[in-house]
DNA sequence: CCAAAAGTGTTCATCGTACACCCATGT
DNA sequence: ACATGGGTGTACGATGAACACTTTTGG
């Protein structure tokens, strides 16, 4: 039976969880994972998590906790969704989980990781096992990743401000997991319009240097008012 | 400060509120809202929930709310998000609510919707003003249909197994908000090889009647297997 | 016989895809 | 001088979009 009265429900914990992504210099799509300093499953891989105050805002803690263990805040953030199985925390304890899928660009922020918490960057190919239901949670976020990806301009969210275009290829490659044609993905991007071509180059990961790009916000804005569909596949 | 503690951590009510939508003889796309018969808001409308007990499931308990109220089992049913702002529900109590949004074929199934409980379809384009933020859930239900249905086979869940080719294309005319050509779809969609075509003819709708289609599930699956999308736009 | 909905093909433009060579420079 | 990654153009096929007339039959 359905219970609709609020005075004989039942409370729970609810906590959120934070999926954290970030692209290298090396051009390595890497996961941000905490080594737990406390039971259950102390020393063991995880995601950041916390629980939520019923006074506090799931998006205001989600964010404390990534503040906590990165030093960031206005870290582009998005639900992916609630992981509510009996049983998917403690045996003891019902505790429903809210998971966010976060992009930070390493580039620019990297010195600010908290390595006191034992805070550490992994290449999505190479995570290690997770305690409870952290990687069906790893698993939705990358497909979450791809689907937007294709569709958003959010890839730029994981990208310093100035990039170069085989930076951003190697990203897209690396995300939807394919090897574009670099021809034709270069193309198709510069003609969107939506990238500023800078006259400085990037001169460390190749001899020739790439030039930098920018990603235009506004001009962003002004196509999608007139209906542009941002897509890459 | 980020809790981290399970002894510390408060806990707050979690429920569900379910967003079905139906199709209808009359190819109108339609909501299923409930017209509450208990404080606070009552008798206003709104989507169909409960609360979640720490002992059950949540797409359980979401299972039994469509139950209750349509008497209808095995419902296509998938998980929005979660809803969580501080006082989205009532002021005194913290609430969280997890969505689902389900697809019912109301033509097989009308008689059984309880209509004791104040059950009642409105067409999506008529939807009155509703309690909490259950609006902003209809919203992005409508979204996340139209999503779906491009991408995949789920019109078919909102249809009886017999339909008609102008049907489907009424329900995709609706659910995308746009009006297809009825030549370009019905090929697109034939094309496919996903439908199979009866002798029979629908003759309610039009004089000269349409032929009945099913939707071939093992083709599907098959196809699926060799890497085939199904994509509708 | 007429109104209302079903059914059906072709053409054209656009877009996606495949593909290979030269360039710049640090070592 | 050579190795490494950056940059660029073309041709072809596939796909999507636009478009109008005939058929059936209940009333």
């Amino acid at each position: 039976m359905i219970q609709t009265n609020y005075s004989e429900a039942k409370k729970m914990l609810v906590a959120v969880d934070c999926i954290v992504f970030g692209f290298d210099q090396d051009r390595k799509l890497k996961l941000l994972l905490v080594n737990r300093d406390r039971e259950p499953h102390k020393g063991k891989w995880s995601l950041m998590g916390g629980f939520v105050d019923p006074e506090n805002e799931t998006e205001a803690t989600a964010n404390e906790v990534l503040r906590k263990f990165t030093g960031l805040d206005e870290i582009y953030m998005e639900q992916l969704r609630a992981f509510t199985e009996v049983g998917r925390d403690t045996d003891t304890e019902r505790v429903i989980s809210i998971a966010y899928f976060a992009l930070i660009n390493i580039a620019e922020h990297d010195k600010k990781i908290s390595k006191e918490f034992g805070a550490e960057w992994f290449p999505v190919g190479e995570i290690p096992p997770l305690i409870f239901d952290h990687d069906v949670m790893v698993k939705e976020a990358k497909r979450r990743l791809k689907v937007r990806a294709m569709t958003k301009p959010i890839g730029f969210k994981l990208l310093p401000k100035k990039f170069t275009i085989p930076q951003l290829k190697s990203l897209y490659d690396l995300i939807l997991e394919t090897d574009l044609d670099k021809r034709n993905f270069s193309r198709r991007i510069l003609d969107m319009g939506v990238l500023r071509k800078l006259d400085e180059k990037e001169k460390h990961f190749s001899k020739k240097g790439a030039f930098y790009y920018e990603f235009d916000d506004d001009k962003y804005n002004e196509l999608l008012e007139r209906g542009f569909n941002f897509v890459i596949k």
